[in-house]
DNA sequence: ACCTGAACACCGTTCAAGT
DNA sequence: ACCTGAACACCGTTCAAGT
């Protein structure tokens, strides 16, 4: 599989997880192949990551390591809110394992998404919130951002892809099928429920509904 | 383990793997330490459910069966949402591992849930949402509901939940020793990060916050 | 219809040992 | 410092067989 025979490093391992992930799913990214493929034995994983959680933290740090919030400047906190959660759509939705990657482990362990949650933590601060909203409301941004990200990430091939599209048919089918009577709206939006999602809808309104959100909330106090 | 050796049914399994996972994480409902407990061969349950992703499905279908949102009425659409979001956040907190649950499938794939969604489906188009902007909606009230269930949800004991408290104090103790002029918000807010969360201002700022987003969209239409 | 037994192809991880 | 080999205690699932 690696012809170069690349430095085994932290990194590289990391690197090799995530296209595993992105192309197949989180659930093949497996310590044995995850070393079958970088030409080296299970074990030699074990040096670089005390374990399998640590090496997950070690993809989401190289996720979002490739995101730097910018530097605070004089915007109202809105606009800079705005553009944080923005970019932290697009570095998340560069990877369909994204969030799997997230929801598997604890955000506060991930070095390089300390800086971006500081950031955001000084933002809804500055916005007038308290201690504790502010940690709900990052927290609320991080799973929305999440959760538009994978709306709309490049489609993610369980098996071969073939076969995803497969199951969304399927799932629409049994959508469709369903009593019209009980259940007019599932049977009526069958296929924007259960296909891709237009990725323009979710940067605009998505974010609009997430952020306005939080400006009602600060407009208030 | 079991003592009355009660039938075992799909409903029973499905219960008993709710209580594993929410005492002890859904990483320990295991096909085999469930037949275990239920006094059966692994290969019982696969008559049952044909395979574990079923199971799961069979776990999130028990969890919000508990759950059926108040029939339709005259009341403006915002009151009857945050009626049903609050339900639904209710039933879901009363089970710690509810969150991992929903992660794993397909809200779609759920029975019981259809009939809710359907109802929120319902309740965005009468707010004058589109089509696919009340499937976007819709599908973010879950992640937010799903979201603040399972910070206020009851202590989940991974191992024993004295660990669990370790691992809580440990993280405050890493979140604490960063650089201050780094990390100035981080390190001061360390404490409300990452302990258990008020229920109280969950249920009302949280529900808010997200409730009042939809709200701003559709005045704005 | 409902369950068992044995087997297959996997996992993550430990521990001692090599270089 | 960095990696290997062998072993342990698990997984989910299939398939044939029992009642």
């Amino acid at each position: 599989m690696s012809t170069v025979a690349k430095k085994l490093t932290a990194r590289a391992i990391a690197e090799r997880a995530l296209e595993i992930g992105d192309a197949e799913g989180l659930d093949a990214v497996t310590i044995r192949r995850l070393a079958s493929d970088l030409g080296v034995t299970p074990m030699a994983l074990y040096w670089h990551y005390k374990n399998k959680e640590q090496l997950i933290i070690g993809m989401a740090d190289h996720l979002v390591g490739g995101f730097a919030p910018k530097p605070a400047d004089e915007r109202p906190w809105q606009e800079q809110l705005r553009d944080l959660t923005e970019g932290l759509i697009r570095t998340l939705r560069a990877h369909p394992c994204a969030k799997d990657v997230i929801e598997q482990i604890d955000a506060v362990t991930v070095p390089s998404f300390l800086a971006v949650w500081d950031h955001a933590l000084r933002l809804t601060r500055a916005a007038g919130f308290s201690v504790e909203e502010s940690c709900l409301i990052t927290q609320y941004l991080l799973h929305s951002a999440t959760a538009i990200a994978d709306a709309t990430a490049a489609q993610q091939a369980s098996p071969s892809g073939e076969a995803e599209a497969q199951r969304v048919r399927r799932k629409r089918l049994d959508l469709q099928s369903l009593p019209v009577e009980s259940y007019p709206h599932l049977v009526e939006m069958a296929g924007p429920l259960v296909e891709r999602k237009d990725p323009h809808l979710y940067d605009t309104f998505g974010v609009d509904l997430v952020l306005s959100g939080i400006a009602a909330l600060a407009a208030r106090r």
